[in-house]
RNA sequence: GGCCCGUUCGUCUAUCGGCUAGGACGCCAGGUUUUCAUCCUGGUAAGAGGGGUUCGAUUCCCCUACGGGCUACCA
Protein backbone atom coordinates (compact mmCIF):
# COMPACT_ATOMS: atom_id res chain seq x y z
CA UNK A 1 0.00 0.00 0.00
CA UNK A 2 2.61 2.72 -0.69
CA UNK A 3 0.95 4.53 -2.77
CA UNK A 4 -1.95 5.75 -0.45
CA UNK A 5 -1.99 9.41 0.14
CA UNK A 6 -0.33 10.58 3.32
CA UNK A 7 -0.23 14.23 4.02
CA UNK A 8 0.36 15.82 7.14
CA UNK A 9 -0.09 19.17 8.42
CA UNK A 10 3.27 20.68 10.28
CA UNK A 11 2.42 23.89 12.91
CA UNK A 12 4.90 24.84 15.28
CA UNK A 13 3.52 25.79 18.12
CA UNK A 14 4.54 28.84 18.72
CA UNK A 15 1.25 30.68 19.81
CA UNK A 16 -2.28 29.53 18.64
CA UNK A 17 -3.44 28.71 15.09
CA UNK A 18 -4.44 31.28 12.87
CA UNK A 19 -6.59 31.25 9.97
CA UNK A 20 -3.24 30.87 7.59
CA UNK A 21 -2.47 27.61 9.64
CA UNK A 22 -6.58 26.32 9.71
CA UNK A 23 -6.47 26.69 5.83
CA UNK A 24 -3.24 24.99 5.46
CA UNK A 25 -4.91 22.28 7.68
CA UNK A 26 -7.76 22.24 5.52
CA UNK A 27 -6.38 21.57 2.54
CA UNK A 28 -4.25 19.15 3.58
CA UNK A 29 -7.60 17.27 5.27
CA UNK A 30 -9.66 17.64 1.86
CA UNK A 31 -6.54 16.24 0.02
CA UNK A 32 -6.51 13.15 2.22
CA UNK A 33 -9.84 12.46 2.26
CA UNK A 34 -11.09 13.11 -1.47
CA UNK A 35 -8.32 10.21 -2.37
CA UNK A 36 -8.86 7.96 0.69
CA UNK A 37 -5.97 9.11 2.36
CA UNK A 38 -3.69 10.45 5.87
CA UNK A 39 -4.19 13.31 7.03
CA UNK A 40 -1.20 13.23 9.71
CA UNK A 41 -0.61 16.04 12.55
CA UNK A 42 2.94 16.57 13.50
CA UNK A 43 4.09 18.86 16.07
CA UNK A 44 7.50 21.31 14.75
CA UNK A 45 8.52 22.20 18.13
CA UNK A 46 12.47 21.97 17.35
CA UNK A 47 12.80 25.66 18.50
CA UNK A 48 12.61 25.61 22.48
CA UNK A 49 12.85 29.12 23.02
CA UNK A 50 9.78 30.11 20.85
CA UNK A 51 7.55 27.24 22.44
CA UNK A 52 4.62 29.10 24.08
CA UNK A 53 2.56 26.80 26.39
CA UNK A 54 -0.85 25.47 25.48
CA UNK A 55 -0.15 25.95 22.09
CA UNK A 56 -0.68 22.42 20.90
CA UNK A 57 -3.44 21.72 23.07
CA UNK A 58 -5.10 24.46 21.41
CA UNK A 59 -4.22 23.16 17.40
CA UNK A 60 -5.64 20.04 18.74
CA UNK A 61 -9.01 21.64 20.40
CA UNK A 62 -9.11 23.94 17.21
CA UNK A 63 -8.52 20.99 14.48
CA UNK A 64 -11.81 18.96 16.24
CA UNK A 65 -13.49 21.79 16.64
CA UNK A 66 -13.57 22.65 12.54
CA UNK A 67 -14.17 18.50 12.32
CA UNK A 68 -10.33 18.23 10.89
CA UNK A 69 -9.03 15.10 13.00
CA UNK A 70 -5.91 13.62 12.11
CA UNK A 71 -5.54 10.03 11.73
CA UNK A 72 -2.05 10.14 13.33
CA UNK A 73 -0.75 12.55 15.60
CA UNK A 74 1.13 13.10 18.59
CA UNK A 75 -2.10 12.26 21.03
CA UNK A 76 -3.29 9.45 19.08
CA UNK A 77 -0.09 7.92 17.80
CA UNK A 78 0.35 6.15 14.91
CA UNK A 79 2.79 3.57 13.33
CA UNK A 80 5.24 6.47 11.94
CA UNK A 81 5.63 7.93 15.36
CA UNK A 82 6.50 10.15 17.56
CA UNK A 83 5.40 12.68 16.08
CA UNK A 84 6.62 15.62 17.98
CA UNK A 85 10.13 16.61 16.47
CA UNK A 86 11.36 17.21 19.97
CA UNK A 87 11.22 13.05 20.67
CA UNK A 88 12.73 12.16 17.03
CA UNK A 89 16.34 13.60 18.26
CA UNK A 90 18.08 10.23 17.52
CA UNK A 91 16.73 10.24 14.28
CA UNK A 92 17.82 13.44 12.68
CA UNK A 93 21.36 12.59 14.43
CA UNK A 94 21.55 9.93 12.50
CA UNK A 95 20.62 11.11 9.39
CA UNK A 96 22.65 14.28 9.63
CA UNK A 97 25.76 12.18 10.33
CA UNK A 98 25.07 10.00 7.32
CA UNK A 99 24.78 13.36 5.15
CA UNK A 100 27.74 14.76 6.39
CA UNK A 101 29.76 11.13 5.42
CA UNK A 102 28.74 11.85 2.18
CA UNK A 103 29.63 14.89 2.04
CA UNK A 104 26.73 16.73 1.30
CA UNK A 105 27.25 18.84 4.40
CA UNK A 106 29.86 20.24 7.08
CA UNK A 107 30.62 20.97 9.94
CA UNK A 108 31.04 25.02 10.83
CA UNK A 109 32.09 26.85 13.54
CA UNK A 110 31.41 30.38 12.83
CA UNK A 111 30.32 32.50 15.81
CA UNK A 112 27.05 33.93 15.07
CA UNK A 113 28.76 38.26 15.42
CA UNK A 114 31.36 37.11 12.91
CA UNK A 115 28.44 36.46 10.61
CA UNK A 116 26.35 39.21 11.51
CA UNK A 117 29.59 41.18 11.17
CA UNK A 118 30.58 39.71 7.42
CA UNK A 119 26.46 40.52 6.47
CA UNK A 120 26.62 44.18 7.60
CA UNK A 121 30.01 44.88 5.48
CA UNK A 122 28.52 43.31 2.49
CA UNK A 123 25.23 45.30 3.03
CA UNK A 124 27.58 48.67 3.10
CA UNK A 125 29.08 47.74 -0.60
CA UNK A 126 25.45 47.41 -1.95
CA UNK A 127 26.10 43.26 -1.77
CA UNK A 128 24.25 40.32 -0.15
CA UNK A 129 26.90 37.74 1.87
CA UNK A 130 25.77 34.32 0.96
CA UNK A 131 27.12 31.75 3.08
CA UNK A 132 28.54 29.45 -0.18
CA UNK A 133 30.97 28.02 -2.24
CA UNK A 134 31.83 31.32 -3.81
CA UNK A 135 32.77 32.22 0.32
CA UNK A 136 33.32 28.78 2.57
CA UNK A 137 36.28 28.32 2.24
CA UNK A 138 37.24 31.52 3.89
CA UNK A 139 35.07 30.80 7.30
CA UNK A 140 35.54 28.24 9.66
CA UNK A 141 34.23 24.97 8.85
CA UNK A 142 35.34 21.63 8.68
CA UNK A 143 36.24 22.34 4.41
CA UNK A 144 38.42 24.94 5.34
CA UNK A 145 40.12 23.88 8.35
CA UNK A 146 42.50 20.52 8.27
CA UNK A 147 41.27 17.20 9.95
CA UNK A 148 43.10 17.48 13.42
CA UNK A 149 42.03 21.15 13.62
CA UNK A 150 38.36 20.15 13.26
CA UNK A 151 38.80 17.15 15.70
CA UNK A 152 39.37 19.49 18.27
CA UNK A 153 36.94 22.07 17.55
CA UNK A 154 34.17 19.47 17.42
CA UNK A 155 34.95 18.58 21.30
CA UNK A 156 35.61 22.05 22.45
CA UNK A 157 33.14 24.35 20.75
CA UNK A 158 29.67 24.81 19.73
CA UNK A 159 29.04 23.64 16.31
CA UNK A 160 26.52 23.59 13.24
CA UNK A 161 26.37 21.59 10.41
CA UNK A 162 25.57 23.49 6.84
CA UNK A 163 24.28 22.02 3.68
CA UNK A 164 27.34 22.21 1.24
CA UNK A 165 24.92 23.73 -1.59
CA UNK A 166 26.35 23.15 -5.17
CA UNK A 167 28.14 25.80 -6.75
CA UNK A 168 26.43 26.43 -10.01
CA UNK A 169 23.79 23.71 -10.78
CA UNK A 170 20.41 24.80 -12.33
CA UNK A 171 17.38 23.23 -9.51
CA UNK A 172 14.13 22.30 -11.49
CA UNK A 173 11.18 20.95 -9.93
CA UNK A 174 7.87 21.37 -10.20
CA UNK A 175 4.57 22.91 -7.80
CA UNK A 176 1.34 21.01 -8.27
CA UNK A 177 -0.47 25.14 -8.29
CA UNK A 178 2.71 27.04 -9.98
CA UNK A 179 3.94 24.38 -12.74
CA UNK A 180 7.73 24.04 -13.25
CA UNK A 181 10.37 26.53 -11.12
CA UNK A 182 13.59 26.84 -11.78
CA UNK A 183 15.80 28.18 -9.01
CA UNK A 184 20.47 28.72 -9.79
CA UNK A 185 22.21 26.99 -6.65
CA UNK A 186 24.21 29.66 -6.79
CA UNK A 187 21.20 32.39 -5.04
CA UNK A 188 21.08 29.57 -2.40
CA UNK A 189 23.13 29.57 0.51
CA UNK A 190 25.08 26.74 2.82
CA UNK A 191 21.87 26.34 4.80
CA UNK A 192 21.88 25.41 9.16
CA UNK A 193 20.81 21.81 9.02
CA UNK A 194 21.75 21.04 12.79
CA UNK A 195 22.13 23.99 15.34
CA UNK A 196 24.01 24.54 17.74
CA UNK A 197 21.94 23.07 20.45
CA UNK A 198 21.81 19.21 18.64
CA UNK A 199 18.75 20.26 17.20
CA UNK A 200 17.76 20.05 13.59
CA UNK A 201 16.42 23.13 11.61
CA UNK A 202 13.11 23.20 9.81
CA UNK A 203 14.21 22.44 6.71
CA UNK A 204 16.40 19.34 7.80
CA UNK A 205 13.97 18.02 10.05
CA UNK A 206 11.10 18.13 7.37
CA UNK A 207 12.77 16.34 4.76
CA UNK A 208 13.65 13.58 7.43
CA UNK A 209 10.14 13.14 8.70
CA UNK A 210 8.36 13.49 5.32
CA UNK A 211 10.13 10.88 4.17
CA UNK A 212 10.36 8.86 7.30
CA UNK A 213 6.49 8.90 7.58
CA UNK A 214 6.16 8.35 3.95
CA UNK A 215 4.57 11.99 3.15
CA UNK A 216 3.23 11.89 -0.51
CA UNK A 217 1.89 15.41 -0.73
CA UNK A 218 3.21 18.35 0.93
CA UNK A 219 0.53 21.35 1.15
CA UNK A 220 1.70 24.36 2.87
CA UNK A 221 1.97 28.15 3.08
CA UNK A 222 3.91 29.89 -0.10
CA UNK A 223 6.27 31.19 2.64
CA UNK A 224 7.63 27.97 1.79
CA UNK A 225 8.18 28.21 -2.07
CA UNK A 226 11.95 30.11 -1.29
CA UNK A 227 13.04 26.87 0.35
CA UNK A 228 11.80 24.22 -1.76
CA UNK A 229 15.35 24.19 -3.84
CA UNK A 230 16.80 23.80 -0.87
CA UNK A 231 14.65 20.49 0.29
CA UNK A 232 14.72 19.45 -3.39
CA UNK A 233 18.59 19.03 -3.11
CA UNK A 234 17.85 17.10 0.58
CA UNK A 235 16.18 14.64 -1.41
CA UNK A 236 18.75 14.39 -3.84
CA UNK A 237 21.14 14.20 -1.97
CA UNK A 238 19.66 11.52 0.76
CA UNK A 239 19.06 9.72 -2.51
CA UNK A 240 15.11 9.91 -1.71
CA UNK A 241 12.59 10.56 -3.86
CA UNK A 242 10.65 13.63 -2.92
CA UNK A 243 7.11 14.10 -2.28
CA UNK A 244 4.59 16.06 -4.41
CA UNK A 245 4.46 19.91 -3.24
CA UNK A 246 2.02 22.16 -3.55
CA UNK A 247 2.58 26.02 -2.07
CA UNK A 248 -0.62 27.17 -1.18
CA UNK A 249 -1.61 31.22 -1.56
CA UNK A 250 -1.39 33.56 1.62
CA UNK A 251 -4.21 34.89 3.60
CA UNK A 252 -4.04 38.94 3.26
CA UNK A 253 -5.63 41.65 4.78
CA UNK A 254 -8.95 42.95 4.99
CA UNK A 255 -7.48 46.07 3.78
CA UNK A 256 -4.22 47.36 3.27
CA UNK A 257 -1.33 45.58 2.57
CA UNK A 258 0.44 42.51 4.23
CA UNK A 259 -0.45 38.85 5.46
CA UNK A 260 -3.02 38.82 7.92
CA UNK A 261 -1.50 38.94 11.13
CA UNK A 262 -2.59 38.25 14.93
CA UNK A 263 -2.96 42.06 15.74
CA UNK A 264 -5.58 42.34 12.95
CA UNK A 265 -8.14 40.51 14.83
CA UNK A 266 -8.02 43.93 17.10
CA UNK A 267 -7.37 45.96 14.56
CA UNK A 268 -10.07 45.21 12.52
CA UNK A 269 -12.68 44.12 15.30
CA UNK A 270 -13.43 40.24 14.21
CA UNK A 271 -11.80 37.07 15.28
CA UNK A 272 -8.47 35.60 13.18
CA UNK A 273 -8.67 32.26 15.50
CA UNK A 274 -10.61 29.64 15.85
CA UNK A 275 -11.38 29.68 19.38
CA UNK A 276 -10.26 32.02 22.07
CA UNK A 277 -6.97 32.12 23.13
CA UNK A 278 -5.40 33.34 26.47
CA UNK A 279 -1.54 32.90 27.37
CA UNK A 280 -0.43 35.64 30.20
CA UNK A 281 -2.14 39.46 29.24
CA UNK A 282 -2.60 38.01 25.52
CA UNK A 283 -6.30 37.18 24.82
CA UNK A 284 -7.43 36.95 21.02
CA UNK A 285 -11.37 36.54 20.43
CA UNK A 286 -11.74 33.24 18.51
CA UNK A 287 -14.39 32.90 15.88
CA UNK A 288 -16.40 30.24 17.74
CA UNK A 289 -16.78 32.82 21.00
CA UNK A 290 -18.24 35.37 18.30
CA UNK A 291 -20.62 33.21 17.15
CA UNK A 292 -19.30 31.70 13.73
CA UNK A 293 -19.83 28.32 13.10
CA UNK A 294 -17.18 25.96 12.43
CA UNK A 295 -19.14 24.86 9.33
CA UNK A 296 -19.01 28.14 7.96
CA UNK A 297 -15.75 29.11 8.80
CA UNK A 298 -14.73 25.72 6.91
CA UNK A 299 -16.95 26.75 4.09
CA UNK A 300 -15.62 30.12 3.65
CA UNK A 301 -11.77 29.13 3.84
CA UNK A 302 -12.05 26.44 1.23
CA UNK A 303 -13.49 29.00 -1.15
CA UNK A 304 -11.07 31.26 -0.64
CA UNK A 305 -8.58 30.14 -2.68
CA UNK A 306 -10.40 27.36 -4.40
CA UNK A 307 -13.20 27.22 -6.24
CA UNK A 308 -14.56 24.57 -8.84
CA UNK A 309 -16.52 25.91 -12.24
CA UNK A 310 -19.97 25.71 -10.29
CA UNK A 311 -21.32 28.38 -8.97
CA UNK A 312 -22.71 26.47 -5.60
CA UNK A 313 -21.25 28.54 -2.55
CA UNK A 314 -22.67 26.98 0.51
CA UNK A 315 -20.84 23.56 1.16
CA UNK A 316 -20.77 21.11 4.08
CA UNK A 317 -17.45 19.17 5.11
CA UNK A 318 -18.61 16.07 3.18
CA UNK A 319 -19.26 17.96 -0.01
CA UNK A 320 -16.26 19.27 0.12
CA UNK A 321 -14.38 16.41 0.60
CA UNK A 322 -15.73 14.67 -2.43
CA UNK A 323 -15.00 17.77 -4.79
CA UNK A 324 -11.47 18.99 -3.80
CA UNK A 325 -8.99 18.94 -6.15
CA UNK A 326 -5.19 20.45 -5.29
CA UNK A 327 -4.73 21.73 -8.40
CA UNK A 328 -7.44 24.21 -9.17
CA UNK A 329 -6.15 26.42 -5.77
CA UNK A 330 -5.52 29.64 -7.15
CA UNK A 331 -2.09 31.40 -7.38
CA UNK A 332 -2.34 34.68 -5.65
CA UNK A 333 -3.31 35.63 -2.17
CA UNK A 334 -6.35 36.61 -0.82
CA UNK A 335 -7.94 39.48 1.14
CA UNK A 336 -10.06 37.82 4.20
CA UNK A 337 -13.95 39.36 3.69
CA UNK A 338 -15.20 39.09 6.87
CA UNK A 339 -18.67 40.22 5.18
CA UNK A 340 -18.88 37.66 3.13
CA UNK A 341 -18.05 35.18 6.22
CA UNK A 342 -21.02 36.24 7.96
CA UNK A 343 -23.07 35.63 4.99
CA UNK A 344 -22.11 32.36 5.21
CA UNK A 345 -22.63 31.72 8.84
CA UNK A 346 -25.97 33.04 8.11
CA UNK A 347 -26.72 30.61 5.26
CA UNK A 348 -25.34 27.88 7.66
CA UNK A 349 -27.76 29.02 10.16
CA UNK A 350 -30.88 29.14 8.12
CA UNK A 351 -30.01 25.51 7.05
CA UNK A 352 -29.78 23.91 11.03
CA UNK A 353 -32.54 23.05 12.68
CA UNK A 354 -33.86 25.07 15.89
CA UNK A 355 -32.77 22.04 18.39
CA UNK A 356 -29.53 22.10 16.97
CA UNK A 357 -28.46 25.95 17.19
CA UNK A 358 -29.68 26.02 20.65
CA UNK A 359 -27.53 22.82 21.28
CA UNK A 360 -24.58 25.52 20.00
CA UNK A 361 -25.67 27.68 22.14
CA UNK A 362 -24.78 26.15 25.00
CA UNK A 363 -21.56 24.84 24.19
CA UNK A 364 -20.48 28.79 24.10
CA UNK A 365 -21.06 29.12 27.56
CA UNK A 366 -21.26 32.80 27.21
CA UNK A 367 -23.28 33.96 30.25
CA UNK A 368 -26.34 33.68 28.65
CA UNK A 369 -29.08 35.84 29.95
CA UNK A 370 -32.31 34.25 28.85
CA UNK A 371 -33.42 30.92 28.33
CA UNK A 372 -33.92 30.70 24.77
CA UNK A 373 -36.36 28.08 23.01
CA UNK A 374 -36.49 26.34 19.99
CA UNK A 375 -40.00 28.65 19.34
CA UNK A 376 -38.01 31.65 19.85
CA UNK A 377 -35.14 30.78 17.37
CA UNK A 378 -37.80 29.36 14.54
CA UNK A 379 -38.69 32.93 15.00
CA UNK A 380 -35.55 34.80 14.40
CA UNK A 381 -33.62 32.47 12.25
CA UNK A 382 -33.38 33.90 9.09
CA UNK A 383 -32.30 37.31 10.76
CA UNK A 384 -29.26 35.97 12.98
CA UNK A 385 -25.68 36.59 11.41
CA UNK A 386 -23.79 35.02 14.07
CA UNK A 387 -24.61 33.23 17.27
CA UNK A 388 -22.76 34.99 19.74
CA UNK A 389 -24.91 37.56 21.72
CA UNK A 390 -27.93 35.87 19.87
CA UNK A 391 -30.46 36.58 23.80
CA UNK A 392 -28.94 40.27 23.86
CA UNK A 393 -29.49 41.51 19.90
CA UNK A 394 -33.13 39.44 20.43
CA UNK A 395 -33.99 40.83 24.00
CA UNK A 396 -37.02 41.53 23.16
CA UNK A 397 -38.13 37.92 23.08
CA UNK A 398 -37.86 37.69 26.68
CA UNK A 399 -38.36 41.35 28.11
CA UNK A 400 -39.41 44.52 27.90
CA UNK A 401 -37.08 46.92 25.38
CA UNK A 402 -36.71 50.78 25.88
CA UNK A 403 -38.10 52.84 22.69
CA UNK A 404 -35.91 54.26 20.44
CA UNK A 405 -37.02 57.75 21.19
CA UNK A 406 -36.42 59.54 17.64
CA UNK A 407 -38.81 56.72 16.92
CA UNK A 408 -41.52 57.34 19.68
CA UNK A 409 -41.53 60.99 18.39
CA UNK A 410 -42.29 60.27 14.75
CA UNK A 411 -44.56 57.16 15.51
CA UNK A 412 -46.36 57.24 18.86
CA UNK A 413 -48.80 60.61 18.09
CA UNK A 414 -52.24 60.96 19.75
CA UNK A 415 -53.74 59.17 17.04
CA UNK A 416 -51.51 55.88 17.14
CA UNK A 417 -51.83 55.97 20.64
CA UNK A 418 -56.03 55.85 20.53
CA UNK A 419 -55.68 52.86 18.11
CA UNK A 420 -53.27 51.08 20.80
CA UNK A 421 -55.74 51.80 22.73
CA UNK A 422 -58.52 50.86 21.04
CA UNK A 423 -56.76 47.50 19.65
CA UNK A 424 -55.40 46.65 23.09
CA UNK A 425 -59.14 46.51 24.54
CA UNK A 426 -60.13 44.42 21.64
CA UNK A 427 -56.97 41.86 22.83
CA UNK A 428 -58.32 41.87 25.90
CA UNK A 429 -61.43 40.04 24.45
CA UNK A 430 -59.64 38.00 21.89
CA UNK A 431 -56.51 36.77 21.52
CA UNK A 432 -56.52 33.68 18.98
CA UNK A 433 -54.16 32.79 16.20
CA UNK A 434 -52.35 35.11 14.24
CA UNK A 435 -54.37 35.41 11.48
CA UNK A 436 -57.10 36.45 13.67
CA UNK A 437 -54.55 38.88 15.31
CA UNK A 438 -53.81 40.42 12.24
CA UNK A 439 -57.92 41.04 11.03
CA UNK A 440 -58.51 42.89 14.52
CA UNK A 441 -55.36 44.81 13.78
CA UNK A 442 -57.34 45.90 11.04
CA UNK A 443 -60.46 46.21 12.76
CA UNK A 444 -59.35 48.67 14.94
CA UNK A 445 -56.80 50.90 12.69
CA UNK A 446 -58.21 54.03 11.89
CA UNK A 447 -54.46 55.12 10.75
CA UNK A 448 -53.50 52.25 8.13
CA UNK A 449 -52.36 49.08 8.54
CA UNK A 450 -48.72 50.34 7.93
CA UNK A 451 -48.32 52.61 10.80
CA UNK A 452 -50.77 50.60 12.97
CA UNK A 453 -48.11 47.91 12.85
CA UNK A 454 -45.50 50.11 13.34
CA UNK A 455 -46.70 51.44 16.62
CA UNK A 456 -47.43 48.00 17.72
CA UNK A 457 -43.69 46.91 16.80
CA UNK A 458 -42.69 49.94 19.26
CA UNK A 459 -44.19 48.92 21.92
CA UNK A 460 -43.29 45.13 21.62
CA UNK A 461 -39.58 45.33 19.91
CA UNK A 462 -39.25 48.88 20.56
CA UNK A 463 -37.85 49.55 17.14
CA UNK A 464 -38.73 49.04 14.00
CA UNK A 465 -37.36 45.77 13.50
CA UNK A 466 -37.88 41.90 14.70
CA UNK A 467 -39.78 39.45 13.59
CA UNK A 468 -43.46 39.14 11.86
CA UNK A 469 -45.79 41.07 14.35
CA UNK A 470 -48.48 38.70 14.74
CA UNK A 471 -46.37 35.52 15.12
CA UNK A 472 -44.43 37.43 17.84
CA UNK A 473 -47.63 38.48 19.51
CA UNK A 474 -48.49 34.78 20.04
CA UNK A 475 -44.42 34.21 21.04
CA UNK A 476 -45.28 36.24 23.60
CA UNK A 477 -48.54 35.40 24.53
CA UNK A 478 -51.93 37.85 26.07
CA UNK A 479 -50.51 38.58 29.21
CA UNK A 480 -46.69 40.25 27.99
CA UNK A 481 -48.38 41.72 25.10
CA UNK A 482 -50.87 43.63 26.74
CA UNK A 483 -48.78 45.12 29.28
CA UNK A 484 -45.93 46.13 27.02
CA UNK A 485 -48.77 48.16 24.91
CA UNK A 486 -49.73 49.73 28.42
CA UNK A 487 -46.21 50.45 29.92
CA UNK A 488 -46.32 53.51 26.08
CA UNK A 489 -50.20 54.58 26.49
CA UNK A 490 -50.53 55.06 30.26
C1' G B 1 19.26 45.49 -2.55
C1' G B 2 19.03 40.08 -4.31
C1' C B 3 15.91 35.83 -5.36
C1' C B 4 11.06 33.56 -5.89
C1' C B 5 5.71 33.88 -6.58
C1' G B 6 1.63 36.58 -8.16
C1' U B 7 -1.84 40.53 -10.96
C1' U B 8 -10.02 39.55 -14.02
C1' C B 9 -15.68 44.02 -10.92
C1' G B 10 -14.38 47.32 -4.02
C1' U B 11 -13.79 41.79 -2.22
C1' C B 12 -13.77 36.12 -3.32
C1' U B 13 -13.67 34.01 -8.03
C1' A B 14 -15.15 31.44 -13.45
C1' U B 15 -12.80 31.52 -18.28
C1' C B 16 -7.78 26.68 -19.85
C1' G B 17 -7.04 31.56 -28.26
C1' G B 18 -12.90 33.14 -30.75
C1' C B 19 -17.64 36.19 -24.69
C1' U B 20 -22.61 41.06 -24.94
C1' A B 21 -16.03 38.56 -19.86
C1' G B 22 -20.15 34.45 -15.92
C1' G B 23 -21.30 33.71 -10.52
C1' A B 24 -21.04 35.17 -5.19
C1' C B 25 -20.44 38.99 -1.13
C1' G B 26 -21.25 44.27 -0.70
C1' C B 27 -23.99 48.37 -2.51
C1' C B 28 -28.45 50.42 -5.23
C1' A B 29 -33.51 49.80 -7.23
C1' G B 30 -37.96 46.91 -7.65
C1' G B 31 -41.22 42.66 -6.14
C1' U B 32 -43.42 39.27 -2.29
C1' U B 33 -44.77 39.72 2.96
C1' U B 34 -50.45 46.00 3.88
C1' U B 35 -44.90 45.01 9.06
C1' C B 36 -39.10 43.10 9.96
C1' A B 37 -35.93 39.51 8.14
C1' U B 38 -35.63 35.76 4.69
C1' C B 39 -36.63 35.14 -0.40
C1' C B 40 -37.14 36.59 -5.76
C1' U B 41 -35.98 40.02 -9.98
C1' G B 42 -32.94 43.69 -11.98
C1' G B 43 -28.83 47.21 -11.75
C1' U B 44 -23.70 48.80 -10.41
C1' A B 45 -18.74 47.34 -11.38
C1' A B 46 -13.20 44.08 -13.87
C1' G B 47 -8.81 40.92 -17.14
C1' A B 48 -2.36 46.76 -14.30
C1' G B 49 0.47 49.27 -18.58
C1' G B 50 3.49 48.57 -22.98
C1' G B 51 5.39 45.48 -26.63
C1' G B 52 5.26 40.96 -29.39
C1' U B 53 3.10 35.77 -31.42
C1' U B 54 -1.65 35.02 -34.06
C1' C B 55 -6.78 35.81 -38.76
C1' G B 56 -7.97 36.70 -33.56
C1' A B 57 -5.74 37.58 -27.32
C1' U B 58 -8.07 38.16 -20.47
C1' U B 59 -6.04 33.50 -22.06
C1' C B 60 0.81 32.19 -24.93
C1' C B 61 5.95 35.04 -24.69
C1' C B 62 8.94 39.48 -23.16
C1' C B 63 9.51 44.20 -20.56
C1' U B 64 7.69 47.73 -16.95
C1' A B 65 4.67 48.83 -12.82
C1' C B 66 2.34 47.19 -8.60
C1' G B 67 1.39 43.49 -4.71
C1' G B 68 3.15 39.38 -1.75
C1' G B 69 6.87 36.09 0.21
C1' C B 70 11.88 34.74 1.41
C1' U B 71 16.72 36.57 2.36
C1' A B 72 18.24 33.75 10.95
C1' C B 73 21.76 28.40 14.64
C1' C B 74 12.38 31.00 13.49
C1' A B 75 9.13 28.00 11.67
Amino acid sequence: MSDDIRVRFAPSPTGPLHVGGLRAALYNYLHAKKNNGTFILRVEDTDQKREVGGSYEYIEESLRWCGLIPDESPSRGGDFGPYKQSQRKNIYKKHIEALVEKGAAYYAFDKAEDLDMHRKNHEKKGKTFIYNAHNRLKLVNSLSLDKNKVEKLLKRVPYVVRYKMPDNKMVVFKDEIRGKIEVSSRELDDKVLFKSDKMPTYHFANVVDDHMMKITHVIRGEEWLPSLPLHVLLYQSFGWEPPVFAHIPLILKPTGKGKLSKRDGEKFGHPVFPLEWRSGDEKHLGFKEFGILPEALINYMALLGWSKEDTKEIYSLPELMGLFEITSVGKSGAKFDFEKLLWINAQHIQRMSSEEIIKRLSSLNTGKKFNITKEAIDLIKPRVERLADIDIDFGYLFEPQKIDPSLEKKILNDDSKVFLKDYSSMLEKRFEGAPQLKEDLGQCSKIGFGKSMGAMRLCLVGKLAGPDLFELMIFLGKKEVLKRIRSVIA
